[in-house]
DNA sequence: TGGATTAGAAACTGATTGGTCTAAAATTAC
DNA sequence: GTAATTTTAGACCAATCAGTTTCTAATCCA
């Protein structure tokens, strides 16, 4: 029939992301996606139609690698408490930053660009943001001295946290926000707490 | 000598700021500010060097205008005590968005793209992130329940939360998060208040 | 009025953008 | 061997980017 791909498609996904997550949507260019994938431009149109298409694919890859991940993790009840499990994810946020990883969140860093503007790309967004927030709630749920109906207003907070320093890991701004912020979401955890 | 300006400075620059928080620095193209500014390339590049040159200025005058205005707010003891001072702060940046401002933070989008990598940019970006934080710590002083120890850290808290929902606001994604900003802000006050 | 200087409009540069297309070589199934 | 399809490489496209230049017209001071 044909000469098949020499390329593994998952693998070139997997390099895409990295190129996408680095440089964010629009900064990330056809030769930067070339290169970073190792493929030319007529092998990349064929594989993935165009760069918005081959975005959208990287989304949804990511959303399945990262964002549920993580929601796995909040709602592993074997991996501790609700609050234990919380401060673990902002500690492996932190551990990233401090190991080099300025890459940031790739669904926050679409959010913030002109990106966000497409309806697609915003839909996908939202989707792993509303993921990671329901996450959120259920560890909540599972944190001792939160009241039921104070989980969403809380996960939002967290969820605002994390979307702060997650913009701050990629900016590289010496502020030392992040060396104590799982400190401060502590701080916030155990105030809820206190407070019935 | 010479024929006059016939457009005011000033005014051109507050038009810029304009431009540029809405799209952002990479994103503001010539064309954009030329029309917002409403003058010609020949005026914009005689009068303001070039776009990098033209944003410093507007990061500047953002700076002198809304970073210095919200830390006197912060600072500002006959606004109410600390705690109402913060979450009037954060009711503010609510009610703009509630009022159809989704611009953001000039700093924060500014942080966020790859104009941070521009090291002039970076260090005005981060002067004035610095202010708001200091701001921060002032008015935490003024809090009833918070230990000198623990400012530092909540300032950081709040600037992460600060950030995080600024970037929302720019986003428009439907995560009713902003709605619930305020009072998520006052349960990590009050609670680091009952902590001790 | 005349020389100096500026504004304004538009043409233009060179680089880069995402995207298309062609052509030759390679590999497969039949 | 032939037909089908993919690979590579590169030329090519129109649009856009920031930035420069050129020319004319306006305005100022002396």
């Amino acid at each position: 029939m044909a000469r098949p791909r020499e390329f593994d498609t998952d693998e070139a996904l997997e390099r895409a992301m990295e190129v996408f997550w680095r440089h964010g949507y629009e900064d990330a260019s056809l030769p930067d996606l070339l290169e970073g994938m190792g493929l030319t431009r007529g092998s990349l149109y064929k594989a993935f139609k165009d760069k918005k298409s081959l975005f959208l694919m990287i989304l949804e890859r990511y959303e399945t690698a990262y964002v549920d991940g993580g929601v796995t993790f909040l709602s592993d009840k074997s991996a501790g408490d609700g609050r234990t499990r919380i401060l673990g994810m902002f500690g492996g946020l932190v551990a990233a930053v401090e190991a080099g990883d300025h890459r940031g969140c790739l669904l926050c860093t679409a959010a913030s660009g002109s990106a966000a503007d497409d309806a697609d790309i915003a839909a996908a967004v939202h989707r792993g943001l509303a993921k990671l927030q329901e996450g959120l709630v259920v560890a909540l749920a599972d944190v001792d001295g939160i009241a039921p109906q104070d989980r969403l207003r809380l996960a939002n907070t967290l969820l605002a946290q994390y979307i702060g320093l997650r913009m701050l890991a990629r900016s590289r701004l010496p502020l030392g926000i992040l060396e104590q912020s799982v400190a401060g979401v502590a701080d916030l955890l155990d105030g809820a707490a206190a407070l019935h």
